[in-house]
DNA sequence: TATTGTTATACTCTATAACTATA
DNA sequence: TATAGTTATAGAGTATAACAATA
């Protein structure tokens, strides 16, 4: 188990000289730890999703906020924090920034006045049909490596451990 | 692709009331969105990993410079870097920590004395078996809805995307 | 001139608690 | 009394640049 692993590697160009040091590494015990291929993985793919989504102003956290916003009906703040695993206040500075910009709207619950249904308006659909065009083409790039019948077992896998009940 | 989805969750007993609207979040576009999927995974994973490894005063990334310097030889710190995706200077700082409770040294390297090759004490090798244990134990936890043969390939393919050269 | 390790600093993200308005 | 959303703030993690020692 392991770690962010994040942006450095990206502007660093891996050397010759340390690549024998690296493949011995990866040999070693960490090369077998599955979580730690986990976070491997998915700082991979978190970089290469947000360098995707730059263009847009998005990042995946503000993506995936967008995404589920444009389902229907909507999710509540509650259940954004719930399901993408944020603290109840950081899905109001996100939700603060995406609304400011136009892209998706706080209704108010009819029938819970607490509640705020966050709903995306044609503007941020328009913008996520183009993100998620660059999003899915880089996840391509990243999943590059496995085969279509691989990539179904993985998701499945994948998904028994993200919702594991 | 997505995000951290750190800890609100750990402290959050979900609620029945929410539990139909995670549900059908579920079944949405981000349900099927790999990149998500093993944000989420990663994240249950690394809390899991956390927790277990907090009675020893290690996290996942001093855990993973201890588990690497365990090796024979010991690794560089710029392999670390590269290896764990982590800034030089993070390393420096993670390297500092485990040295001064006695659980690695830094040793300059005689071929290059710009390098200093990081290798666990006897202390820190006998402290890594003990944290191994419960972070294996930990990891079958949360890889407990998968079964060997699943694992297996789930770790083959994770391999692919986290080692893409 | 380039690389390893190091220090320093600004920034983003995360953790936590308290507050308000509704229920 | 409990929940949804919000605000505030401290701490951890990340991004970036610069520096000394060595190659």
């Amino acid at each position: 188990m392991v770690v962010m692993f994040m942006s450095w590697y990206d502007r660093c160009v891996a050397e010759d000289a340390r690549a024998e040091g690296i493949e011995r590494l990866r040999a070693g015990a960490l090369g077998d730890d599955l979580s730690f291929l986990l976070a491997r993985a998915n700082a991979l793919s978190l970089s290469a999703g947000n360098a995707a989504l730059r263009p847009f102003g998005l990042k995946a956290r503000s993506y995936s906020v967008l995404v589920l916003s444009a389902e229907e009906p909507g999710p509540s703040q509650r259940e954004l924090a719930e399901f993408l695993r944020l603290d109840p206040s950081q899905i109001v500075a996100l939700v603060d920034d995406l609304q400011s910009r136009g892209l998706l709207e706080r209704q108010p619950a009819p029938a819970d006045r607490r509640t705020n249904v966050v709903a995306a308006t044609s503007a941020g659909r328009a913008l996520l049909r183009r993100a998620q065009r660059a999003a899915r083409a880089a996840e391509q790039t990243v999943h590059a490596g496995v085969t279509d019948d691989e990539r179904m077992l993985l998701a499945e896998a994948l998904r028994r451990i993200a919702f594991l009940d």
